[in-house]
DNA sequence: TTCCAGGTAGTCG
DNA sequence: CGACTACCTGGA
């Protein structure tokens, strides 16, 4: 089935700049592919494949937006539609958090510089949960690629008429690949030829020492860990619980929460919104992390997420982040 | 070529 | 608990 329909700018509390929200480095999945105007991903719709392909008219945020979708199987555009407006935060109320933004003189010269910023959420909570994992220490080209090469290798490939795309591999199937080279090799066969290439192991994905920690946190969420419970669950609750998982601390909990399970009173503190948040609050004097964290929560309640995301874009932008840097 | 960024885990006091 | 360091890789 192939099928498209229109989510006019009316329907939506606020502005959105679909090309800002896609491309602004948020850490819950890679960018989506961009390809002939229209930015598409394969998404899981009633848990069936689906390409979804997306577009703005006129990038003055006027614009509707357009959406293709494809899909071997019957999926009601309901559904479809419904997962598009979560992942692009279309439900979340702009208008309401300038507001919010607006009364703080730290916050308000941030709306200007993301005019239509959404928080992008992940369309798959495993691959989120895996992407943040490996965001840790790392830079957003490397971690990106990390992600798209463990989809080339472990997922599924389905066809559509533009090609091929894959699915991020099941939690049982990554939880079951080599970590490294060495460990391939002890598990093949001893009949390959000479100059075999040994690249179906996690560490050639370029995730380095995190192999383990992937690889352990994909048997964890596959036994012990439901990750249908965790998005039900208080924040409090829910953030120690994924701090079990290898791989996982306060930031990368935080960012899994915000982004993959949608509980905007995270406040993701990296060494960015440290800096950003000493420099505004502060006076520059250095915080640590956990206190930057504990201020974010009581200060900015459930738009902790979005001024996380804010403060970043913004600081990056108006020539602040190159002044923090030490 | 070496150096460095970037969160977490592990160790030591 | 706090302070400190090793970890892997790619880019400067």
């Amino acid at each position: 089935m192939k099928n498209q329909f229109n989510i006019t700018p009316e329907k939506l509390k606020g502005p959105f700049n679909l090309h800002l929200t896609i491309c602004s480095g948020q850490t819950s999945q890679p960018p989506w592919k961009e390809d002939n105007g229209y930015f598409q991903e394969l998404v899981l719709v009633e848990g069936k494949p689906c390409l979804v392909k997306i577009r703005q008219e006129d990038v003055d945020l006027e614009g509707k937006l357009n959406i293709i979708y494809e899909s071997p199987e019957e999926i009601h555009e309901k559904n479809i539609e419904a997962k598009v407006q979560e992942i692009f935060g279309l439900n979340d109320d702009l208008n309401q958090l300038y507001n919010f933004l607006n009364e703080d003189p730290n916050l308000a010269p941030a709306i200007d510089f993301c005019q239509g910023l959404r928080l992008f959420k992940a369309h798959n909570p495993f691959e989120c949960v895996i992407s943040s994992i490996s965001s840790a220490n790392c830079s957003i080209i490397r971690w990106t690629r990390s992600i798209q090469d463990i989809k080339l290798k472990w997922g599924d490939a389905y066809k559509f008429s533009s090609g091929k795309h894959y699915s991020f591999p099941s939690p049982n199937v990554l939880g079951a690949v080599p970590e490294h080279e060495m460990e391939e090799i002890q598990r093949s066969e001893d009949d390959l030829p000479e100059n075999f290439v040994f690249e179906n192991n996690l560490q050639s994905c370029g995730v380095g020492y995190r192999a383990k920690y992937i690889i352990q946190a994909a048997k964890m969420v596959q036994n012990e860990i439901n990750l249908d419970k965790l998005v039900k669950m208080k924040y409090e609750k829910a953030f120690d619980s994924i701090l079990d998982i290898p791989g996982v601390g306060p930031k990368v909990a935080d960012c899994i929460l915000l982004y993959g399970f949608g509980k905007g009173e995270a406040f993701p503190t990296d060494v960015w919104i440290n800096r950003i948040i000493s420099h505004l609050y502060f006076k520059g004097e250095n915080k640590k992390p956990s206190e930057v964290r504990a201020f974010g929560r009581e200060n900015f309640e459930v738009y902790a997420g979005y001024v996380q995301l804010y403060l970043f874009h913004y600081a990056r932008n108006s020539g602040l982040l190159n002044k923090l840097k030490v």
